[in-house]
RNA sequence: GGCUGGGUGGCAGAGUGGUUAUGCAGCGGAUUGCAAAUCCGUGGACGCCGGUUCGAUUCCGACCCCAGCCUCCA
């Protein structure tokens, strides 16, 4: 088996860079905390799920085994409200949003999880678990028919995010439970309400708490142990610190060697969220951007670093991505092996950059370089290298999941549709060409103007004329 | 209050103890009938105050400011 190459990642955990060394060889386990299925996806989500998609991609670039798990949380309090406030079905809520997401991440081209295992589905699992916490003490059932994790009974609980019991207690917000032990404590399974879905437990009919689910969903599908756990920047407390705590106290085990947080997108400066109703959801904003624009977007800065959202950004990750294009358009896609050589030097920096916990904004510069050298060949007619480098351009990009697209499609689709027909676009360039053949200068101009004010911008090459849109 | 992360040129955004990030925008040149695109060149930066050092944007300390978590939230 040949060697590997190593990978740096930054752990939350330890709170600095480490090399992936994976439980078993070439072989990784990761799994991620999805959505809750109440509602639609928004850019927050959607950075999440391009985060994990591209670095389950690179590392499958590089030659390791990814087994991919992302749940989908299907039962929750939320969803219940949501329901009854639609007058529908659970299922008919949670299919409907389920399916929604999968068309937004599709668009995103986000390639799916290997396992996409739902909450409802192991609920004899998660009672499995409970009932193991209960038996080595660290579960009660209360008097209200709900069943609770006894935080204080777990030594290290906090280790994730460096908080202690006793700091959180003094600064809590948490309302005092009097069926808790201590209020720190939280619900590993929650008793139903009459007429409420439910299922039938040792501790009577009720629902899994949220933190278990996914104790019992990684566990099932992973093992006790497993290489990577990540999630949105919301999750490390308290939801990932009472992940460990479950399954820590259950099997004696460690859970996770490495734990991975994508960064916030923030709107003015603001976390975007749905209890601040400051979202924008990904359907929303694929209605004005091409997806590979919002892909670009969000992986334009470091995965762990907040990004902000607004239309700006969204217009510059386009004219960024329009110089790929440009310089990807017209050409032919042949590869001519003598030359893939020279560009060699591009694709060991950017693994460079990647392999160094996925620096995607070091890895486009590398890219931008690379179109550069393309650009050069192309004007010194060095089309055989042009092509080939425009073959490696292609070939690194897709690692991060974009360029995937016709170029001459990119550049005129894109941006706010226009009323104008290409055929019509293609008509009047004959018509400038040949204003242009009679030395008509004022007529070529007229017709380019004309089409400028309608968002179509021309470009002269030696080889013809063709058109992008503004 | 506790715990994290951050403050870089007009904007976005990497990185480094002394040497060009990169993209967009600007400026000059080439190219073009004129443009656009492209190429060549170029100006402009490291929150504030101390310390370590021959030398700090980069290391250390204090301070100011911003964001996230501490309640469901990706």
């Amino acid at each position: 088996m040949t060697q590997l190459p190593q990978i740096t990642l930054y752990n939350t955990l330890t709170h600095q860079k480490e090399p992936l060394q994976p439980l078993e060889p070439g072989k990784i386990k990761m799994y991620v905390c999805g959505v809750t299925v109440y509602d639609l996806c928004h850019l927050g989500h959607a950075r999440v799920m391009v985060v994990f998609d591209m670095i389950t991609r690179y590392l499958r670039e590089r030659g390791y085994a990814v087994t991919y798990v992302r749940n989908i949380t299907d039962i929750d309090d939320k969803i219940l409200k949501r329901a009854d406030e639609n007058g529908e079905e659970i299922n008919q809520l949670t299919e409907r949003m389920i399916a929604a997401m999968h068309e937004d991440e599709t668009r995103l081209g986000v390639l799916r999880p290997d396992i996409e295992p739902r909450a409802t589905a192991y609920i004899e699992d998660i009672l499995n678990l409970i009932k193991t916490l209960e038996d080595k003490g660290y579960a009660y059932a209360a008097d209200n028919g709900d069943v609770y994790y006894r935080v204080r009974k777990f030594a290290n609980y906090g280790q994730l995010t460096n908080r202690k019991l006793d700091d959180l207690q003094a600064g809590s917000r948490v309302e005092v439970d009097s069926h808790k032990e201590d209020p720190l404590d939280f619900v590993l399974w929650k008793a139903a309400k009459p007429g409420e879905a439910s299922w039938p437990s040792p501790w009577g009919d009720g629902r899994p708490g949220w933190h278990i689910e996914c104790s019992a969903m990684s566990t099932c599908c992973l093992g006790n142990t497993f290489d990577i756990h990540g999630g949105g920047p919301d999750l490390p407390f308290p939801h990932h610190e009472n992940e460990i705590a479950q399954s820590e106290a259950a099997t004696g085990q460690k859970y996770v060697n490495t734990w991975m947080h994508a960064g916030a997108v923030r709107v003015d400066e603001e976390k975007m969220s749905k209890s601040l109703g400051n979202f924008f959801t990904i359907r929303e904003i694929l209605e004005k951007y091409d997806p590979e624009v919002v892909r670009y977007l969000l992986l334009s800065s470091h995965y762990r670093s907040a990004i902000n959202y607004s239309e700006t950004a969204l217009k510059d990750a386009r004219k960024s991505l329009e110089r790929f294009y440009t310089a990807l358009n017209g050409l032919e896609t042949v590869i001519y092996p003598e030359k893939v050589a020279e560009a060699g030097q591009w694709r060991e920096n950017f693994f460079k950059a990647m392999d160094d916990d996925f620096n995607t904004p070091e890895a486009l510069a590398v890219l931008f370089d690379l179109t550069r050298a393309i650009n050069r060949a192309r004007e010194g007619d060095d089309t055989q290298l042009a092509a080939a480098l425009a073959g490696e351009l292609q070939q690194l990009a897709s690692t991060l999941g974009f360029l995937q697209q016709d170029p001459q499609a990119f550049l005129q689709g894109q941006a706010e549709e226009t009323s104008i027909n290409p055929d019509v676009i293609e008509t009047l360039i004959e018509k400038r060409l040949m204003a242009k053949q009679e030395r008509d200068f004022a007529e070529a101009d007229r017709i380019r103007d004309d089409l400028a004010a309608q968002g179509i911008v021309l470009k002269d090459n030696k080889d013809g004329t063709t058109w992008t849109r503004a």
